[in-house]
RNA sequence: GUGGGCGUAGCUCAGCUGGUGGUAGCUCCGGAUUGUGGCUCCGGUGGUCGUGGGUUCAAGUCCCAUCGCUCACCCCA
């Protein structure tokens, strides 16, 4: 039995990773339309970094990150998101020094150790964006605007769900008044009674209806917010206004992460199986100070590429592969060499060239021409190349004419060249 | 961690109440066209039926185990 990939690990083969190409294109164009700078951070940290970001009793911390002991004996951590080691660069860089609001982008894998199912991987990548140093409520729109503009470019569509989680100031008494309710609220699923005591918020995002029923009348975060809270949600849903943008408040939504505050919000659709959320984030203002840095706001989002590359292709709007310019047909020994010269000069400058190299039939190589969607094929026989010449045919039109071969090899790619462009 | 579905050629799949693995489609290679791709036609390569046990005269088919894939729960991008 030959080594295959483990479980939840794909490979993103020719014919895919074209799709994803154009998804990071697209997003990298726009990112810079906002003025954010990449940033590339390693994929794995120390344990402690994610145990106190990410929060000590959420799913992700408790039994889905990959964590082993390095040989030092210290414990490490593949990441499972992205926005602790950014932080962690952000601070560890002193990039608050360098710039009061910092915006940055990464792109890259990450590791949670969960059953694989539709849209979720155990290693999956994401584009994740964190904006550090303004708790400025036009941020967390201007954020939300740049995720939708991103799926607008990819030709996608979502609707937007947007929610106040509060602060540590307003959210206890919330918390307080939940707790009341589900603890007077009868005939909750096992789920609900569960979570109920593990974590009481993550109980309005209930999928059973008869729940949902009952939560009708639960006590909404939105009636507890204190007025800094309240108003920079308005402001948010004015910025929102202001651009555009099409949202729905939803005061059931909850995060997996315990960092949030504030601001959280969902790009949801229903086209992908059980999976609904194809980009979420927040506002995590207390983050930072607790990893050790300035008490400095900040807040984020990330797009699961995956889940976006499914849509796209669900959808009929996968990338194809582009042609080739030139594919080079030598018949013989001496065509051989001479097109592999050629092909060599033409690749220098800078168009896409490739040639067979097993002397196969004219047939066949027409065919690895057609097969590569190569614009023109140059033929090379020795009875062309004994005359000083070859032949150029337009793949598409079929039209063929005779071609000089120059003396000089360079000379001759250069005429080729500007046939190509 | 829990549950459902599925493992037959490189890919997509037929294969009935057990009775010799399919002239199957696509791909690939060759030919029709002695030097011209796509379309068509013809031929060819390609299989430990996921693996290991069991039942049977006989197992791709039935039973058990195991591995893998997949969808869903939980949770999440």
């Amino acid at each position: 039995m030959s080594i295959k990939a483990l479980k939840g690990f794909k490979d993103i083969v020719p014919g895919e990773v074209e799709t994803w190409q154009f998804i990071e294109k697209t997003a990298r164009d726009i990112f810079h339309c906002f003025d954010l700078a990449e940033i590339k951070v390693p994929i794995l940290e120390k344990t402690e970094l994610f145990t106190r970001s990410i929060g000590e009793t959420t799913d992700i911390v408790e039994k889905e990150m990959y964590t082993f002991i390095d040989r030092n004996g210290s414990s490490l951590t593949m990441r499972p998101e992205g926005t602790a080691s950014v932080l962690r660069a952000y601070i560890e860089n002193g990039l608050l020094a360098k710039k009061t609001v910092q915006k940055l982008y990464t792109i890259g894998p990450m590791f949670r150790h969960e059953r694989p199912q539709k849209g979720r991987l155990r290693q999956f990548h994401q584009m994740s964006v964190e904006v550090l140093g303004s708790d400025h409520p036009r941020v967390d729109a201007e954020l939300m605007a740049m995720a939708w503009l991103i799926l607008k470019a990819l030709g996608l569509s979502a609707s937007l769900e947007i929610n106040s989680l509060g602060c540590p100031q307003c959210r206890p008494a919330f918390n307080a008044a939940l707790l009341d309710f589900l603890h007077k609220a009868e005939n909750l699923c096992d789920d609900c009674r569960r979570r109920r005591e593990t974590n009481p918020l993550r109980v309005l995002d209930c999928k059973s209806s008869h729940c949902q029923e009952q939560y009708q009348h639960a006590p909404s975060i939105l009636d507890f917010l204190c007025p800094g809270c309240t108003s920079h949600f308005s402001e948010v849903k004015e910025g929102l206004d202001l651009l555009a943008i099409p949202y729905r408040v939803n005061s059931f939504m909850v995060r997996g992460l315990d960092y949030y505050t504030r601001t959280t919000f969902e790009l949801v659709t229903n086209d992908l199986g059980a999976q609904s959320a194809i980009g979420a984030g927040g506002r995590y203002d207390g983050l930072v100070k607790q990893l050790g840095g300035a008490d400095v706001p900040g807040i984020g989002f990330a797009m699961g590429m995956e889940r976006l590359a499914l849509l796209l292709e669900q959808q009929g709007k996968g990338v194809a592969a582009t042609g080739m310019d030139l594919f080079v047909v030598a018949l013989g020994a001496a065509a051989q060499k001479k097109g592999f010269a050629l092909t060599h000069a033409l690749r220098q400058t800078g168009h896409t060239v490739s040639m067979d190299y097993q002397d196969r039939s004219l047939k066949n190589q027409m065919k690895q021409a057609g097969k590569a969607a190569a614009r023109f094929a140059v033929i090379l026989g020795d009875d062309e190349l004994s005359r000083g010449e070859a032949v150029l045919r337009n793949m598409e039109s079929s039209e063929q004419s005779p071609l000089a071969i120059a003396a000089d090899m360079d000379t001759w790619a250069g005429e080729l060249a500007a046939i190509l462009s």
